[in-house]
DNA sequence: TATTGTTATACTCTATAACTATA
DNA sequence: TATAGTTATAGAGTATAACAATA
């Protein structure tokens, strides 16, 4: 029997590469915050919005996406769903732009928006190794556009 | 003057979750090599089965839908644009089934999405500040589903 | 019976262009 | 002139259901 290579999984060749590693990461995980924020009846970017706008009662439509790169376009129908569903409220700055605040009910649920990804982040985390952990996020800011 | 803390970016809450940044970090990456693959006339998609088939003749659309988390009724588009272009061929197993593989264009292909491939993922790496390098792939695999 | 490959379909996210009203 | 908000639309990616043919 000759020397050869361990066996390995057929997807050998991708999982080395960082950059397949971090798109199957951010895929896997970002289908199990959806799962959970679906008790909820929240997207999750329904639930970035409100996390960013909790404590400030000043930011336009163009400034959460600028925020969030999310096109001006699609804030459009993003913070329609969430008036409708009684999430936010908008206040008049001048005639031309409008602040976008939490109603009561959007505090409300933003209080279970802390409690889901509160329990998320530590899940998440805890899949790490611990000797890895603390140089997750930095490396993924430095990766930030 | 009263003390105060120090003026933050507006997202600052956001930034140090760690499912925020890998999301925010994946979608900044992922564009970043569509853009290089453009040149290509690849998506990310169609590189990736191009690496993962390139010393292999004995895979299925199925297996290769189930290693890269498509559904099987998704790479049925996907391997037509593929084979439309001439980049991979289908050799019958059985009356059923049939190995993807790669023509002599997909050769020549590859090896230029292993240039770019290579170029990427060492551009991506350079972003992460040296303590952290090493972290970033071992930590990433952790969350693979 | 289970699996392969396929079609049809729908939903989400994203991107561009164009329009209005106002700063 | 530039910006805010909106609408319409198109491209991707992804999800389920259903089907015929074969293992």
């Amino acid at each position: 029997m000759e020397p050869h290579l361990t066996d390995c999984p057929p997807d050998a060749v991708l999982a080395a590469l960082p950059g397949y590693v971090l798109r199957r990461a951010a895929n896997t995980m970002m289908a199990e915050l959806s799962a959970r924020l679906d008790g909820l009846d929240l997207r999750i970017s329904d639930a970035t919005v409100l996390l960013l706008v909790a404590d400030r009662r000043d930011m336009t439509s163009s400034e959460i996406g600028k925020v969030l790169d999310i096109k001006r376009a699609n804030m459009a129908p993003l913070l329609g769903r969430m008036e409708a569903a009684g999430l936010i409220e908008r206040l008049p700055i001048d005639r031309k732009s409008q602040a976008i605040l939490l109603s009561l009910a959007g505090q409300e649920r933003l209080a279970k928006v802390r409690e889901v990804t509160a329990q998320f982040e530590h899940d998440l985390l805890a899949r790490v190794p611990a000797e890895h952990r603390d140089h997750l996020v930095p490396a993924l800011q430095a990766l930030l556009a």
